[in-house]
RNA sequence: CGCGGGAUGGAGCAGUUAGGUAGCUCGUCGGGCUCAUAACCCGAAGGUCGUUGGUUCAAAUCCAGCUCCCGCAACCA
């Protein structure tokens, strides 16, 4: 089935992440997930290059920076230092680990941009726009939702700068090609997105360069030119191979990528912007780009309020990293988003681990000690009525996880297993053991019965290995497994195990977990890493928080003036349809027709508790259609710090009822 | 008409590409077993496959309309 030696290689990559923040429960995923495929292929004689890091530049680490009062450099040292803290933990077997702040990637992008320039891909040109500082993204007018960013709905500020732009318009058509006529791009329900959102309405030129922050690679042809994320993030993948520095020097080697693996919100710059950038560099394009779902909770995004406890530190220590790393695996379907949750993830374990895996190998093991004493050889008396169905299944298991994992499918490569592990705990059933135990005469068979236990064992440990790498070794030490045995092409026989076996009991591989009392102690736990969140880390607020906002720069009067500030006295509120942030104020503004006016506060207040309010608008705000309402003004309101869940609180200015309507504020 | 995903027994999901007996895990109930981590094995109950209409001998699956939910990204996996 497989060659004894492949001396093939197999490059695979994580993502770089960007270290603004500590690494979460979903960093875990894409990077177990890469763990899991390096170690099965090398498991499988790959010569494997499996690289992660971080992405460390751009503006918000230079904000972050500067709000700690660190240099950018000393912030994301301390944070990638989590990030490797966080892999040694999850038994990430990476070989390389690169930072864009390591010298020998900062020199290659260097000539990487350099060479794009050279060859025509990028010019100089003016970038006008609205710039998102959280995303690190300029819109255009159009682009923007309620005057926010589209992506996460902060506020923009205008910005204008000189920089340097790709052509990646003139890739327009290879690209297409690529998504739509080959495998490059998978699942392939991401190809319809790419077409859909970005091809088909036409390519924008991307914005390469930077002039407004200084925290990146500088453009060494142009000073005050740092390369924007793009070319610096992405040429990671080769730059870490040493394409164009001396640092390493297996580029020839490794390149293309056999598979990029990362979550969805970034398979847009993966499967287009990156060929791009090879396309015009004249480089081979990755084999296959990945992009798996999120980790959810509750149905609802993964987020501080969840109440759940999702520091995998914590999920680590209290399971076992295994348990945590075959949860994950186990849940996320191809292609689409899981939820998680602790009940789900203890259920998880405890049927799948602890009852049906961890239970067979005590039982199986337990016996044959004492049946046969440490030491069993097998005397072979097969009985095809009971053998034949079970060993046919261990026997079809290999090509299964094979071509699942082949497939990078995780979850369905575990759920194969698992079906084994089940055949073989009905076997027991079915061989009645202890029934055979009860006569010499059948000792015999029942060392056979125990073989055929012991020998799929074997080879269930052995492919949930690149799963699980601390557990399964313990597994195959109980059953005192020579390298050769342990060996993946081992699995494709039946009966590798030796005749004559020793067993070693040992403690129980995943105990039962209490499930109340584990969810009990994790809800404390959660309480408790949230206050201890907001001593050191400024960023969670347990508690309700107010700080004044910097004073504005000085303005004139005529300035202030300008905006027509006016009571008005709310007639009715509603929703908007199909918005989750507007409600609709239906005004008395004082001129007799009612003003309508959209605002973004769904989340704080109900409608009907506003009716019959009265409250401060801009009366001469020009006119915008939000969601398909048109909204003649602002209503104002006030920035009220954080609540006691550590949101934003927002409050509508309410003023003395015995104000007309149409009153104006100076 | 912004884009995308979704709606299948109590819960979570598969099945939809190529229409043909409604499947898995958990839970519940009943039984079996006693080797084992109160685990394991068997069986049962429980579904008008969101809704309306269409195509078809036949629709969870194809087509059209409608309703509802989720996300547009949080420490950006």
């Amino acid at each position: 089935m497989s060659e004894i030696t492949n001396q093939e290689k197999f490059y695979i990559t994580t993502p770089i992440y960007y270290p603004s923040g500590n690494p979460h429960i979903g960093h875990c995923y894409t990077t177990v997930a890469c763990d899991t495929m390096a170690r099965y292929k090398r498991a499988k004689g790959y010569d494997v290059m499996f690289l992660t890091g971080t992405d460390e530049h751009g503006q918000k680490i230079e904000d972050k920076a500067k709000e700690a009062g660190l240099t950018p450099k000393e912030y994301v040292d301390g944070i990638v230092a989590n990030f490797e803290k966080l892999w040694e933990f999850m038994g990430i077997s990476y070989d390389r680990f690169i930072r864009t702040t390591d010298d020998y990637h900062v020199a290659s992008v260097q000539k990487i941009f350099k060479a794009l320039h050279d060859k025509g891909y990028i010019y100089k040109g003016e970038y006008k726009g609205k710039y998102c500082k959280p995303c690190e993204s300029f819109w255009t007018e159009t682009q923007l939702k309620d005057g926010k960013c589209p992506d996460c709905g902060r506020d923009v500020i205008d910005a204008s700068e000189e920089a340097y732009f790709f052509r990646i318009s003139d890739f327009s058509e290879k690209l297409e090609k690529l998504l739509t006529e080959t495998d490059f791009l998978q699942p392939q329900t991401r190809v319809n997105e790419m077409i859909n959102n970005f091809i088909k309405p036409g390519l924008d030129d991307l914005c390469v360069s930077r002039t407004s922050f200084t925290w990146g690679v500088p453009v060494d042809f142009d000073e005050g030119h740092v390369v924007y994320v793009w070319v610096d993030a992405l040429s990671n993948y080769i730059t870490a191979l040493g394409y164009l520095n001396d640092k390493y020097d297996d580029f020839d080697k490794y390149w293309p990528a056999d598979v990029h693996v990362m979550a969805k919100e970034i398979v847009r710059f993966h499967s287009l912007i990156w060929p791009a950038i090879l396309m015009a560099l004249d480089l081979p394009l990755p084999k296959k780009v990945y992009g798996h779902g999120w980790i959810n909770f509750g149905g609802k995004k993964m987020g501080k309020s969840t109440g759940n406890v999702v520091d995998p530190f914590i999920l680590g220590e209290r399971y076992g990293v295994d348990a945590v790393r075959y949860h994950i695996l186990r849940e996320m379907p191809f292609g689409g988003d899981c939820d998680f949750s602790n009940e789900n993830m203890i259920k998880r374990i405890n049927s799948d681990l602890a009852n049906d895996l961890g239970n067979l190998v005590s039982r199986s093991v337990a016996m044959v000690q004492k049946y046969f004493g440490d030491t069993m050889t097998r005397q072979f008396t097969p009985n095809p009525e009971q053998d034949d169905e079970f060993v046919g299944i261990v026997k079809a298991l290999p090509k299964q996880v094979e071509e699942n994992l082949d497939n990078l499918q995780f979850s369905v490569a575990l759920t194969e297993i698992f079906k084994a592990v089940a055949a073989a705990n009905k076997y027991i059933d079915v061989t009645t053991p202890w029934i055979l135990a009860k006569d010499e005469a059948n000792k015999p068979r029942l060392s056979t019965v125990m073989y055929n236990l012991l020998e799929s064992i074997r080879i269930i440990s052995i492919t949930l290995a690149p799963f699980m790498p601390t557990t399964m070794p313990k597994v195959q030490a109980q059953l005192n497994l020579t390298p050769e045995q342990t060996a993946w092409d081992s699995i494709y026989q039946f009966g590798v195990l030796p005749e004559t076996v020793t067993v070693t009991k040992a403690a129980a591989l995943f105990p039962r977990i209490d499930i109340d009392k584990e969810i009990a102690e994790l809800d404390a736990l959660t309480a408790e890493s949230k206050e201890k969140a907001s001593a050191p880390q400024e960023e969670a607020k347990p508690e309700a928080k107010f700080e004044p906002a910097p004073i504005e720069e000085e303005i004139e009067i005529d300035t202030f003036f300008r905006s027509d500030l006016r009571v008005g006295k709310v007639l009715a509120c509603e929703a908007v349809k199909r918005s989750k942030k507007l409600l609709k104020f239906t005004l008395d503004d004082g001129s007799g027709t009612p003003r309508t006016i959209v605002s973004g506060i769904a989340k704080w207040y109900k409608p009907e508790e506003l009716v019959g309010k009265s409250i401060v608008f801009v009366a001469n705000l020009k006119p915008v259609k939000l969601c398909g309402v048109e909204s003649n003004g602002m209503i104002l309101s006030a920035d009220n710090g954080t609540d006691e869940n550590g949101e934003e609180s927002i409050k509508i200015i309410l003023v003395d009822d015995s104000i007309h309507p149409g009153a104006k504020l100076r």
